[in-house]
DNA sequence: CAAATACCTTGAAATAACCTTAAGGCTTTC
DNA sequence: GAAAGCCTTAAGGTTATTTCAAGGTATTTG
């Protein structure tokens, strides 16, 4: 876990610094806004702890910088006020937490561990193959720029040759899946699927083929 | 935005659910700690506010739960104490944030506002996807200078379509959201709002569109 | 090597999903 | 209590997907 602490005041950079290396976490400091800034973009961190007050750019404005650039490292506010207004704001900007001085270790700790937690579980929304991915929210399939729209049964057959990657899928199993196990569908119905997204591959250039194994079924490999 | 409320006190269980209601949320409200959790586990809230003293089963162990299912919707514990032992516990079982009685409405919005915005984004008071922006307060859509008003069913559909932006959305969520989970609208209800939203989004002369993915469901997208 | 088998591709027909409009019932507003 | 606006349902038209069928190309087998 990385974190990186935004603070002017050496002394109480100082101590976050102590006491989060004491909590094995890596800890990178600086001591005004325009640093913190440009050091949150390279988006390497898993948390900011970030003053309001600080000179160069205050807290809110390397906040509102950051989430404008879409980068959702989960930041802590730090600050002396506990006024409501201010709170407001902080987190209409797009903290994830606040935390008041002077605040307790304890608290700070349990605050940075809420805040990158949740940030961690982020699930991911896609499956891929060596060049490919299926973005599974948008049913597509894209290699490098290209991408092209899958039909529903492609989509669902493509998720299924993804998720097996090298291993051989049957048109049974394929069958039971996507048309359900007591189906009377046509072994020629896959295969009518399996050309249409051969050609889908082939449109978006992506090196990966669909293998068919006579007699078996059918998987991934790589062309060249 | 659907929002339970887990609230054994009635008059504070109303009182917030006028103020959510009042600012177009769409409010479920429950007064026991099981109850609570049965809901919860629905899936298919925005955020949840938890009493911590409850009847039956208290807030903290309905989180836990909640947690321990791999629900990770927003949670914004609602306690009279301010004990930093408390705040520790329920930060580290879960919670997003934290709030104690007696609160500001102002400070209870912000905070529903920073817990629901979804990772990273910003949401001051509205939403917006290309050139088109959604009133959160007035119930408008605009883009350049023309704009429009929604009515609560396409308002709440527009704001769906805006937060997921080119990510495919269900009819299913969409009804689950919307009409409530255990609710028998039909399908054909949802297409005629998406009819009504588009007719809408035409006559602003945005260039946002209504994507939709036969089989799979709604997204966004930009013309031209 | 022929013949059988498994598989590919394509076009057209069938089907299911979707769109739009309109109308009736309900609620809110003046 | 009439008007306006909103929600829902129904019906017919439209379109994309799915299926079927036919003719072709590889691959195995006797």
């Amino acid at each position: 876990m990385r974190i990186l602490v935004v603070e002017d005041k050496i002394a109480l950079a100082q101590a976050l610094e102590a006491i989060l290396v004491e909590n094995k976490y890596t800890v990178d400091t600086v001591h005004d806004g325009l640093k913190g800034l440009e050091y949150s973009m390279s988006d390497v961190y898993d948390g900011i702890i970030l003053d309001i007050m600080l000179p160069g750019m205050n807290g809110l404005e390397v906040l509102r910088n950051l989430r404008e650039e879409r980068i959702s490292t989960p930041v802590l506010l730090l600050t002396a006020k506990s006024e409501i207004e201010d709170k407001v704001k902080g987190l209409d900007y797009g903290a994830d937490d606040y935390l008041t001085k002077p605040f307790a270790t304890e608290e700070l700790l349990a605050r940075i561990r809420a805040v990158t937690r949740r940030k961690g579980e982020m699930e991911i929304d896609g499956v891929e193959f060596s060049d490919v991915q299926l973005n599974l929210k948008t049913g597509e399939i894209s290699c490098g720029g290209n991408s092209i729209k899958l039909g529903l049964k492609e989509f669902q057959l493509m998720e299924m040759l993804l998720k097996a990657g090298k291993q051989i899928i049957t048109k049974e199993q394929i069958i039971d899946k996507i048309w359900g196990y007591e189906s009377d569908t046509e072994y020629n119905n896959v295969e009518v699927y399996i050309s249409f997204i051969r050609k889908k591959l082939q449109h978006i250039h992506s090196k990966v083929q669909i293998k068919t194994t006579r007699g078996l079924g059918y998987s991934l490999e790589e062309k060249n």
